[in-house]
DNA sequence: CACATTCATAACTCGATGGTTATGAGTTAA
DNA sequence: TTAACTCATAACCATCGAGTTATGAATGTG
């Protein structure tokens, strides 16, 4: 299940959604209707915003009766820390260059 | 200067902006005229992606003659692993629960 | 000075997207 | 069975955003 990365950006991009996971993180598994209490939009765009966080791989659900229990699925954010890593790894590279750069220059 | 994590997620959602950032990342400081060699996009559509990223701080622009010189500022990707890294923690955090459980369970 | 180069901005188009209300499918309760 | 509840989908609307071309400002070059 190799989410691209790009789904992953587009999907936590919107302050909403963010919202959503976060509380999914941070209060563990909620049913839409706790959701949607105190999430100021509609019950239907709650729906679509978990659809396309699902999609992303963010969250998981699981239907029990009537409801939808969502859960969050953090290790779909590895990509997401793999990419912000390759991107600094290559500033502290940059940073041993200059430092060797300097060491040379003190010689 | 702390940058709002909606400018930077909003910045991070487009792949082109994606790209030009990596480029800055991997190769160094670059020139408008040679980020939009290669973009597949044309100048002032890259002109305007980078706007973006500076508004969000992920670069540093310097003025040298007619050219703009543009560089990644990957410090600025702080807020965005400190959200990572709190969505994460609890996760961990519920695990070391389960394993706690478990302990418990196993005695 | 006249001309070329480099980039940013303006003006515009068009598809994507986030929101809404209406409705239907599935499930529990009376 | 009828009614109520929970959620997802459909249909629609308005705005946003990423791209374009045209142009202008600033700088270098003949």
């Amino acid at each position: 299940m190799q989410h691209s990365p790009d789904l992953l950006f587009r999907a936590l991009a919107d302050p909403s959604r963010r919202a959503l996971f976060e509380r999914l993180c941070l209060e563990g598994e909620q049913t839409v209707g706790a959701l949607t209490a105190g999430a100021g939009i509609s019950q239907p765009a709650v729906s679509k915003h978990l659809g396309i966080l699902k999609q992303a791989g963010l969250v998981l659900d699981r239907h029990l009766g009537r409801q939808t229990h969502y859960s969050a699925q953090q290790r779909a954010l590895a990509p997401l820390i793999d990419w912000t890593g390759r991107m600094n790894r290559f500033w502290e590279a940059r940073f041993d260059d200059l430092e060797d750069l300097l060491k040379r220059m003190d010689q």
